[in-house]
DNA sequence: TAAAATTCCTACTAAAGTACCAGGAATTAT
DNA sequence: ATAATTCCTGGTACTTTAGTAGGAATTTTA
């Protein structure tokens, strides 16, 4: 039950564009040097968040990435869904997809749960911007 | 972001067990049968559960398992972390151990994030008793 | 024009975890 | 005795993860 850290790594990044928002591209090369990600791997996040259309890159000297849009406008879930897929704490109950893989499905008496699993952990994600991430002191507890 | 089978069937069984609740020991040739898992799997969950004091074996003939705790007692929150291990979407918030793992930690802004997916999974997991998933109504939204 | 900085692309890989299976030993009821 | 069951150990095929390696394409700067 462990988010991969392609989704930590790709959220540190994504705070980092934000906090650079409107300032111009930033290169991998600061972001994996600050964040101590390995560049390469961190190349192969930003390819994803980039056909998410969520970043977008700007190549040569000087080059870099920057959001496409408003930190106050992009929240955690788009972030780690982009990086993980849909969110789905187990097959039976992923977003979108009912995919007839459970037979049981209308009688299983665990599914309501995995559902309310899945839809707190959605609230929390979706309700989070990565504005609100690059002030951290408004999110403490609540 | 998924539970494992173990979680997912291992609470199916607990489930069953909860449905014959003071009615003797079921046996696992039972469960395999009506939940679909493979026997010589499912024996590896009870062994872990067992462990964690959840249940009890008797064996021989119309021997099985037992909860040993009234189903309104024991939470799923119990289950999956018997199966799972602490509940950590990251290695960083892993329920109880802090680990020292990330550097990071006290001015990683992302942190504040995962500790609140992980109260919520929490919130979920231990409010539901095994007694309410086997009466599924009960707990449909909320 | 040449060189440097950067994104972009593809392919590979070591290690770990997952979901089992096989085979049997121990125990108990019939 | 025999059958039914838990209990125990060890293996194994598969998938995912978290990278590494190497280079092509593009843009700025000198």
């Amino acid at each position: 039950m462990k988010f991969s850290s392609r989704a930590r790594y790709g959220l540190r990044a994504m705070i980092a564009l934000a906090q650079g928002y409107r300032r111009g591209p930033i290169s991998l090369a600061e972001i994996a040097e600050s964040e101590d990600i390995s560049l390469s791997y961190l190349e192969q996040l930003m390819a994803i968040l980039r056909k998410a259309s969520l970043v977008e890159g700007t190549r040569g000297a000087h080059g870099g990435y920057q959001l496409t849009a408003d930190p106050v406008s992009i929240t955690a879930g788009q972030v780690v869904r982009a990086l993980e897929g849909p969110l789905a704490p187990t097959e039976c109950v992923s977003e979108g997809g009912e995919s007839g893989y459970c037979r049981r499905e209308t009688v299983c008496p665990s599914k309501p749960l995995w559902e309310q699993v899945r839809n707190s952990i959605a609230q929390v994600l979706d309700t989070t911007t990565l504005a609100d991430l690059c002030s951290t002191d408004k999110l403490e507890v609540g």
